[in-house]
DNA sequence: CCTGTTTCATGATTTTAGTCAAGCCCGCTT
DNA sequence: AAGCGGGCTTGACTAAAATCATGAAACAGG
């Protein structure tokens, strides 16, 4: 069942059997409808959760009441509300769930235990915490064409998976303006 | 000496006197002149640095030479090369002192072991890595604009202590386009 | 199967910021 | 004191992307 998310971990570090069958026994299993909401502004992000089926949204909802896309998930990926979480305020963003999906969560409560009976674990929060979307610094000196060759190289899962106006938005840039990068490249 | 580091770690929870001078026994004071480096591109990340005085630059080098601002750091601010010290991989990116400096410096190493002497220490991990630049994600949704006036808000030391350019850099903007905006406000 | 909705493509126009170029102000050096 | 250079401002122009508007295609639900 949990099998992806032991392979997840175990590229953080070389971990005993024990270890192991600790971490699985503090994952819950949270199966969701499309659309369903895994955090809404306004709440504190209590875990980190990871896919096992399916996509999730993550997005900023501005004062004119679009939807800005922060991130964008699917099968294997882990997310959580990195600024909530860290900081246990409330979150400024949804996370929702873009198709029915199975996913794992391991709440930070529990994860703070695990890093007490196993220090081993420590790095493994890197790779929980480490989800900062653009954290690929590069990408926020390029042009739109650039963002969107370098989302193609790196995440083409994600241009299969969401529709163009989800793209758009993730590479801040015009729906438009995505359609006609995809006219030029063809 | 390191009194505004302790100060810094105390945010993130409650310690024990010997906890605290645990902490302080791990740390290092580095005394930098103005241009010496911190880190250069293609070397590994091994330290959180806190600034005890000064300021220093964080910037990538495009491949036609020019330096984009990442982040500007002045005192009391923790930094790190956020994705060189999680992968311990060689770093994309240079830190470098604006002005003569004095460092508080913890290698990862030694928090590491702090960690597992001290697991309270386990929250402060995420102050000294929580260093991500545009982490405030609306910014980048921002017009650019916007985005001053939230530095203006934010961060108003950087604004005293930066050159326009370097402020412009960071912000991604032209130069001439932040010039055009501080017009605009007066 | 039809209907309404959403998604995407495309053209025309506008807006915005980037680029290029010149000049000013101020501090520093000799 | 004169000259130099860096940092900043300003104007004119250009380029790029956003916006607005329309229509076609795909899809979803009753």
């Amino acid at each position: 069942m949990f099998k992806p998310v032991i392979n997840s971990i175990q590229t953080t570090g070389t971990f005993s059997a024990a270890e192991l069958s600790l971490f699985e026994s503090k994952l819950l299993l949270l199966s969701l409808r499309k659309s369903d909401f895994i955090l809404k502004e306004g709440t504190i992000c209590q875990a980190f959760y990871f896919i096992l089926d399916g996509s999730c949204t993550h997005y900023l909802v501005s004062p004119d009441g679009t939807d800005n896309m922060i991130n964008l998930y699917v099968k294997n990926n882990w997310f959580t509300d990195h600024k909530s979480i860290t900081s246990q305020k409330p979150a400024a963003t949804f996370i929702q769930a873009f198709e029915n999906c199975e996913l794992a969560a391991i709440t930070i409560h529990s994860f703070h235990d695990l890093i007490q009976q196993s220090p081993a674990f420590f790095k493994t929060g890197r790779l929980l915490f480490d989800t900062v979307p653009h954290s690929d610094i590069a990408v926020s000196f390029q042009s739109p064409e650039e963002k969107y060759l370098d989302l193609l190289d790196k995440r083409p899962e994600l241009i299969q998976k969401f529709p163009l106006k989800y793209l758009a938005s993730y590479l801040r840039m015009a729906p438009e303006t995505l359609s006609r990068i995809r006219k030029r490249i063809r």
